[in-house]
RNA sequence: GGAGAGGUGGCUGAGCGGUCGAAAGCGCUCCCCUGCUAAGGGAGUAUACCCCCAUACGGGGUAUCGAGGGUUCGAAUCCCUCCCUCUCCGCCA
């Protein structure tokens, strides 16, 4: 959500944001500022009738305590009156706040300059690309492979919960726990506090992140007791400071968590929910960042960086894209994808997401930090994946194969796994 | 799940229908005194929003005493619903 100040003063810079961002009604910024006027004059009427109210109402007291009890009936009457008014005034301020906020929460971040305007996918930019994708190849995609090895069972998951909740099996187990292990070390070694969160959060954790109102859709439901399972560490991490004033020596603050995410996926068949590729139930690994403003964007670099330096260590070829203002989402001003290379596939698969949120989701959430002159200010927000398990496990199937169909292990992870290699027999 | 107690400012803790945004203590900040150490004196010290002034500073107002609703001219104080914490019982990893 963006500050209505920040809209009344920049109106034209919020719609061109809006316009490059592909939002179709850029005029609900003429809206925002026309509603807002009016709460504004609203707010001041009533505050005007409340001190009146308050001020007769200690005028009463005083009456009372000295016995005049009719004259404070005279003013009884006259406080009734105004008390109607006050209420009239009220229920409009409540529906107007309510309007100006729907609509607030319909004007996405503003796209930081340095990101490219676009509308879709093919307008993203290719930041950067690391090692030899390998097109030509022989090797099997993940899921034949885990099939025949009976590594990963599909059908089981299918049969225990649903479509898109797999078994993971032996070595396979054993692999996502050590990739698990490894990227929460390497997050600790960069300085990143390791959370372990609540898997299900309220409905305030929702909408502090911004899954709620709109995107709902997107997680499970626990109605009975009024909760959603997680579709992200990134819901109960950020939510940790939520409605926190911090110290600025707190800042930067750096978290990392690793979580099963589950989302629902509403929609989504075809090829490209084979395997490992699209599931309701996956584990990630979270980086979020809590950062003083002005840093915010030299902290989305060292994001990147960190997310980069876990796929250069597994060695899995893998190219960043600058995301384009259209394909960057809503509540991002800037934002990178990380793509790991599936020569099974032969397409690039995304694994992680790193993004900087301004103080877009930290307005909502209300985290804010104490200046140096005794004011408030809002935070930034940034997160990142590092990494999303199940692409990051299909691509070291697809390049560690070898052709008796065993998988070799990323040296980095064989301290973890006991074994520089997994087989069948295993 | 059953029975009881309670949720007040950074913390401890008063207040139980009017002059309470809230005593007192602690902590913290600034100033004064004291030539070290210790101690003493004074002032300040919640958040959000609106208005004025105007971009620093300042002034005025409104709301908030777990959350929401209600009673009342007036609620931290009374009533209802929900959430959370603590104690005992039950259950259990």
């Amino acid at each position: 959500m963006l500050d209505v100040t920040y809209i009344r003063n920049n109106p034209d810079l919020v719609k061109q944001a809006m316009k490059n961002k592909g939002e179709e009604n850029p005029q609900i910024v003429d809206e925002v500022i026309s509603i807002d006027e009016q709460w504004r004059s609203l707010v001041e009427e009533t505050d005007n009738l409340r001190n009146e109210s308050n001020t007769k109402a200690k005028k009463i007291g005083e009456l009372m305590g000295q016995g005049k009890k009719e004259e404070a009936q005279e003013i009884i009457s006259y406080t009734t009156e105004l008390k109607e008014q006050i209420q009239e005034k009220e229920d409009k301020l409540r529906s107007l706040k309510r309007a100006r906020e729907d609509l607030l929460l319909k004007i996405p971040n503003v796209p930081h300059e340095s990101v490219p305007v676009g509308q879709t996918e093919n307008d993203n930019e290719v930041f950067k690309t690391w090692g030899d994708p390998d097109k030509e190849d022989w090797r099997k995609p993940h899921w034949e492979l885990v099939e025949e090895q009976g590594w990963i069972d599909f059908d089981r998951g299918a049969k225990v919960t649903g479509a898109g909740f797999p078994f993971y099996v032996g070595p396979l187990a054993r692999l996502q726990r050590a990739l698990i292990n490894y990227f929460l070390n390497r997050g600790a070694e960069a300085g990143y506090t390791e959370l372990q969160v609540p898997y299900f959060v309220n409905e305030d954790s929702a909408r502090g992140t911004g899954q709620i109102p709109d995107k709902e859709d997107m997680m499970y439901e626990i109605p009975r007791d009024e909760f959603f399972a997680i579709p992200t560490a990134e819901v109960p991490v950020t939510n940790f400071h939520r409605d926190e004033i911090l110290e600025d020596d707190d800042l930067p603050l750096y978290y990392t968590s690793y979580t099963p995410c589950w989302r629902r996926e509403a929609g989504s068949y075809g090829k490209d929910v084979r395997g490992l590729n699209r599931l309701h139930q996956f584990d990630k690994v979270e980086l979020v960042k809590i950062v003083h403003p002005e840093t915010a964007y030299d902290e989305l670099e060292s994001l990147r960086k960190h997310a980069e330096s876990l796929l250069e260590e597994l060695d899995i070829p893998y190219r960043t894209l600058l995301m384009c203002t259209g394909d960057m989402g809503f509540t991002q001003s800037k934002k990178y994808d990380l793509e790991v290379w599936s020569p099974g596939q032969q397409q690039w698969l995304e694994v992680s997401s790193c993004s900087n949120f301004g103080s877009f989701q930290a307005r909502r959430m209300m985290i804010r930090r104490r200046k140096e002159n005794g004011d408030t200010e809002i935070v930034h927000t940034l997160n990142g994946s590092g990494l999303a398990l199940p692409r990051v496990v299909a691509a070291i199937l697809e390049i560690y194969q070898q052709e008796d169909g065993s998988i070799k292990i990323p040296d980095v992870l064989q301290p973890f796994m006991g074994t520089d290699v997994i087989t069948s027999e295993i």
